[in-house]
RNA sequence: CGCGGAGUGGAGCAGUCCGGUAGCUCGUCGGGCUCAUAACCCGAAGGUCGUAGGUUCAAAUCCUGCCUCCGCAACCA
């Protein structure tokens, strides 16, 4: 029986459209999973959904729909991206399927029962209309941040898992397993952060919403993300239903794939809650670095979030799985930019490798009509081209191994820019003039298809749909992609005959397509946002109710706005975007501190008349108090602008 | 002194643990070839390895200080 490999995906919040960044992880994922599946082993590969939570029931409430409308629609979308992108996963588990909910209430019950989890309270601010708590740092003002209304110190009665208890057993495996947390710097980054301070109970229920699993036997209460989500590893296989034969098959995975943000919940809180439900520990957690894009992080906000359909759509999944894989060594942050995309579409994927089984299938045709005779005339020059192609399976494995994708595919590479090279070593067109030299014609050409069915099948966990295509082109079919003949020669036939397709990877002209991205993803070259112009005029116009409820000239009149004179301006201590302000009101001095040091210099503003909300509630901020507040105009996404006064204005001097 | 990552030819990266000729891909320039998707092959130019010190026969690599960039945390009254 063949040996089991289970490699799981995160769970993805369907609050939103998934990006490339998801589909990245997911890629490599399923790169992973076909390799094992080609080297033979028995492969379980999960993902799925976490789909409660606070945000979702917002989300769906702000949409008119209920929860599970509103995930419904969006997992549809996730599945068929995963299709699009020829994902293999065995399994797909939503945290709403109710096989995965009767199994975390059991989860649960037994923390509980054992000890583990306790009953305690959550100390924070109440807002009553909201039924909202709020940590000390959410409020805005001292008051709710989502209706500004008063908030109450108070308790809400919560379930605690025992997390403290489990420290000193999480250094003590993190020490017998060197190889549980990969890249090593992640763990430290663990240890330093989290560990060292002291861990802290976790809270595991909540009251104040409603989209969750139940606490069966104290119903008020959901179960929080921490136990619904990072169970499904195992409940997806079973564990805790009656069929459990899964479960006992592939527990504990392989690997849990993970971007570095969550790296904590599955190094951390996974592990403690395998240890309280004595089960063993999943043998390794692979964080991997995320998508850049244009020097800073992917987000709506930015709006430089790249859809994976789109790029799927115009250069085709496999252009997109490689670039993925190769463009970034896996475990650190790389950039995205659709210059680097096109550029490693044009130059490994087309020049190099289509190109490559283009001109030998050209040249069996030319020279064969197609098929190549059995005679054969071997010479020293081919000792070198063979011993690497037999040599590539064993490269690419060791980096696979170790989930080095872009070192693999490098690797995988070597061995065709080398076949390129072997042309032009042994020169057929030459060898055709002459007919006596057909023998030695026939086997370099056949060396050249030997190396491509190499290449094609040591691509196949990388890119599943070339492929077939190239072992067609070489009168075989996508069965024949066998992992283990990688490593043999003389697979082909003798005889082999060959039929040239469609250009594998068209060629791209650069310069025509990156204006055409710029259009399309509204990113240019560098990835930086690029202004869309047309659209923004518009946009603004349709909306101009959008700014505000319209408000009565006494509710405005609330508001004491005054000239002030700019005295002293210092940086804050500790922060990197605040300012402490001293202002002249026209009254006497006032501290005010402003969160524009990204955008301003103390010198740029001592002196200066500002505009000062004079009756703003007083707050600290970064423990400094901050009295009113001065005027800023957003000037751009990532730009604010003091508004200025005329500094004939003198300080005090109402403004209405 | 909150935590972490990074600064290497025009661009993107490797090399740093275990000091000893600075490497890869793309781009540029020159040449070759004509089977091929204006592709392929060969060659060249181009680097004070962020910065200032230190250790050493020898430092991109080890030590110390500083600067810059990027995340996380906190913070945009």
């Amino acid at each position: 029986m063949s040996k089991p490999f289970y490699i799981t995906t995160p769970i993805y919040y369907p609050s939103d459209k998934l990006h490339i960044g998801h589909a990245y992880c997911t890629v490599a994922a399923d790169t992973m999973a076909r390799y094992k599946r080609m080297q033979g082993y028995d492969v379980m590969f999960l993902t799925g959904t976490d789909e409660h939570g606070q945000k979702i029931e917002d989300k769906a409430k702000a949409k008119g729909v209920t929860p599970k409308q509103y995930v419904d629609d969006i997992v549809d979308g996730i599945l068929k991206l995963w299709k699009l992108l020829n994902i293999s996963n065995d399994k797909f588990i939503r945290t709403t399927d109710g096989y995965h909910e009767e199994a975390v209430k059991k989860i649960f019950k037994q923390l509980y029962d054992q000890g583990d989890i306790y009953k305690g309270h959550y100390e924070g601010w109440y807002c009553t209309p909201c039924e909202s708590f709020w940590t000390e740092t959410q409020l805005k003002d001292g008051k709710c941040p989502d209706c500004g209304r008063e908030v109450k110190r108070s308790e809400e009665e919560a379930y605690f898992f025992k997390l403290s208890a489990y420290a000193d057993k999480l250094v003590a495996y993190y020490k017998d397993h060197p190889d549980f947390v990969e890249p090593q710097s992640r763990l430290n980054e663990m240890i330093n952060n989290f560990i060292k301070p002291g861990l802290e109970d976790l809270c595991v229920s909540r009251t104040s919403f409603t989209w969750g699993i139940p606490v069966d036997f104290d119903p008020k209460h959901v179960v929080y993300v921490w136990i619904d989500a990072l169970s499904n590893y195992i409940t997806a296989l079973g564990y805790g239903s009656d069929d459990d034969s899964l479960y006992r098959k592939y527990w504990p995975a392989d690997v849990h794939l993970v971007g570095k943000e969550i790296v904590r919940f599955h190094t951390i809180i996974w592990p403690a809650m395998l240890m309280a439900l004595n089960l063993p520990l999943p043998k390794k957690v692979f964080g991997h670095g995320w998508l850049v894009i244009g020097g800073g992080k992917m987000s709506k906000s930015k709006g430089n979030v790249v859809d994976p359909v789109v790029l799927c759509e115009r250069y085709g999944v496999d252009a997109i799985r490689y670039f993925l894989l190769r463009e970034i060594p896996f475990g650190s942050d790389g950039n995205f930019t659709n210059e680097a995309l096109v550029s490693r579409i044009n130059s490994d994927l087309a020049n190099d490798l289509g190109n490559l089984v283009s001109r030998t299938q050209a040249m069996i045709e030319k020279y064969f009509a197609g098929t190549l005779p059995a005679e054969r005339e071997a010479e020293p020059i081919d000792e070198d081209l063979i011993s690497l192609a037999m040599a590539t399976k064993e490269n690419a494995e060791k980096y696979l191994d170790n989930m080095q994708f872009s070192s693999a595919l490098a690797e995988i590479w070597k061995l065709i820019s080398r076949t390129n090279k072997y042309i032009d070593e042994t020169m057929p067109w030459a060898l055709a003039k002459d007919e006596a030299k057909k023998p030695r014609l026939a086997t370099v050409l056949y060396n050249l298809a030997e190396c491509i069915r190499i290449s094609a099948i040591l691509i196949a966990p990388f890119m599943p749909s070339t492929t077939p295509v190239i072992l067609e082109g070489l009168g075989l079919s996508g069965a024949d992609a066998k992992w283990q003949e990688t490593a043999a020669w003389g697979v082909l036939p003798k005889n082999l005959t060959v039929k040239k397709g469609q250009a594998l990877f068209p060629r791209i002209d650069m310069k025509k397509e990156l204006e055409e991205l710029e259009k399309l993803t509204g990113l240019d070259a560098a990835g930086h946002t690029v202004e869309k112009k047309e659209e923004k005029a518009p946009k603004q116009e349709e909306k101009p109710q959008g700014v505000a409820t319209l408000i009565g000239i006494e509710d405005f009149a609330k508001v004491e706005l005054r000239a002030a004179k700019i005295k002293l301006c210092e940086p804050v201590k500790k922060s990197d975007k605040l300012l402490r302000l001293e202002l002249d009101d026209g009254e006497g001095t006032r501290q005010v501190v402003s969160g524009i040091a990204k955008w301003y210099r103390p010198d740029d503003l001592v002196g200066k008349t500002v505009i000062l909300v004079a009756n703003l509630k007083p707050a600290k901020l970064r423990g400094v108090e901050s009295c009113g507040m001065i005027l800023a105009a957003d000037a751009a996404e990532d730009d604010v602008r003091v508004v200025f006064l005329d500094d004939t204005v003198p300080a005090g001097a109402k403004i209405r």
